[in-house]
DNA sequence: AGCACGATTAACT
DNA sequence: GTTAATCGTGCTC
């Protein structure tokens, strides 16, 4: 079962741990890919210098001022896609980023895609996922809530909160402090399924 | 109109 | 640990 709007519309670090588990679900040719999120970074409205609607709505972050439920996917350099689902209410811009996959459905495909690397490979990193699970540009606004649409998430095995480990979230490069410490990484603790 | 840089990855030394 | 690959975005002039 597709998760509902309002599992959607709740606050962001929230969001992230509860979708820590959940399953993240691609119909590709009829087929399903797809794997278990183990790890996720909040990205949390305009004051935070670290998102990227950190200089107002622009064309590309547009989404995110949108619907909770939604994904965003947004290319970074040069070369990568990246998924989000936004999350909140409609104009509070922020989303989730999804970092990291446990692979469980249409492995064999996910490895063509992938370079037949180990299983551990396929999805341990946000663009490593979005190429196993072929999400690109296309995918930028799709409603995960509507039925037709080609990805969504559904609930997975609920997660105690000891199994949660958090941290600052990664790669951002000159982000001013506090924002570049913000523990607002969340991770499985102990899964070989996360990113680097 | 030009330009610096990025929510990364893979392949190096 | 270091670095090239590669281009859309948004800032600055």
């Amino acid at each position: 079962m597709r998760l509902t709007r309002s599992f959607y519309s709740r606050p962001t670090r929230q969001l992230a741990r509860e979708l820590l588990g959940c399953r993240l679900v691609r119909l590709w040719n009829g087929q399903r890919l797809a794997g278990i999120i183990v790890e996720t970074e909040a990205y949390i409205g305009e004051n935070d210098l670290a998102c990227h609607a950190r200089f107002g709505r622009t064309q590309r972050n547009d989404v995110m001022y949108g619907r909770p439920g939604v994904a965003y996917v947004y290319f970074n350099y040069g070369m990568h896609w990246m998924l989000n689902v936004v999350s909140e209410k409609v104009d509070l811009p922020a989303a989730i980023l999804i970092r990291a996959l446990e692979p469980v459905e249409g492995v064999d495909e996910m490895m063509q895609r992938r370079g037949l690397r180990p299983i551990e490979d396929l999805g341990n990193g946000p663009a490593k996922l979005t190429q196993a699970l072929r999400i690109d540009r296309a995918f930028n606004g799709v409603d995960l809530c509507n039925r037709r649409s080609e990805l969504w998430i559904e609930l997975g095995d609920r997660l105690a909160p000891r199994q949660i480990n958090r941290g600052p979230r990664v790669g951002l490069g000159r982000t001013p402090e506090p924002w570049l410490s913000q523990p607002w990484r969340f991770w499985v603790k102990d899964s070989p399924f996360v990113s680097r």
